[in-house]
DNA sequence: GCTACTCCCTATAGCGGCTATAGGGTCAAG
DNA sequence: CTTGACCCTATAGCCGCTATAGGGAGTAGC
């Protein structure tokens, strides 16, 4: 018995709203529908759905998983386009964590340039700009008059 | 001497399309005007975007920056905040960095699957979903026999 | 029957941080 | 006096949703 878009979405974790936008992109095909419109599902669209949701968790953009569900749909005879994905997804991944190890070593700097030594300025807008000074550590350990009223 | 908008744009690796966008954003205020209405910026105003584009670096949103600026045009009291974003900003990256590691194990799990160990499934498409079988691998090493008409 | 409630429908706009496009004006060099 | 590089404003588009408005359908209890 089909279900209604609710519990397809309960099915698969997704919101009502993102797979009436899977369906609008053409990464779910138009739906059955009841003679009030009401659009009706399958299992097999359980598992599509399913299917694209490990795709996006997979960092992969709708563009890729509309490819990747064609061939699903109707294999062609070489699939080596896949493993590449694959692999550029994974250089993709690597370098976006390389990048954000680099960005961590920066903000961690950023935070010692405030840890409180003798009256030297906070450093942390000095660093990110390099002007006027930051007033925090004008005391020492970097701590907090309070400052109310502040968001 | 005054810089022009494309001036700005080189000293500072900026889009001139992205100095505007920052202005309208109210990051960098409004600049002096030729008389046939050209921006004209000053040293400070690269410094600003400088500043700017550090914290754009460091994954900072334009709200934070605008609020890290305020306190950069007139320090308050207490700039323990502003630690507290830092140390936020380095939860966040450190989340980023671990769900990406995950990510690209699952990645490389998922590569593994089409090493074309002795006419096993291909394993990509299986694993993406879970059905229907990619016919690349069926002979070995993920390479292309030909399959027709599967549903 | 009526009401209340939950679900469903379409259409449109908004998010962030730009980027692109259209349709012009300004200015210095050749 | 034309070419070409620069500048201007205004508006729309990108991605992958999410939110809002304004309504219809279906079911349970009175």
């Amino acid at each position: 018995m089909p279900l209604k878009i609710g519990d397809l979405a309960k099915a698969t974790g997704t919101q009502v709203v993102t797979i009436r936008y899977y369906e609008k992109e053409g990464l779910l095909r138009q739906p059955e529908r009841t003679g009030s419109g009401y659009r009706l599902y399958s299992e097999d669209d359980v598992e599509r759905l399913h299917f694209i949701r490990r795709c996006r968790q997979h960092g992969m953009n709708l563009a890729e998983i509309r490819d990747l569900l064609a061939f699903r749909d109707s294999p062609a005879p070489s699939c080596a386009w896949i493993s590449e994905l694959v692999e550029k997804h994974i250089a993709n991944v690597q370098a976006q964590i390389d990048s954000l190890l680099t960005l961590k070593a920066h903000l961690e700097a950023l935070r010692g340039t405030c840890s409180g030594d003798h009256g030297q300025g906070c450093g942390i807008i000095d660093s990110l700009g390099h002007g006027s000074s930051c007033p925090c550590c004008e005391g020492l350990h970097c701590r907090l008059e309070r400052r109310q009223g502040e968001r």
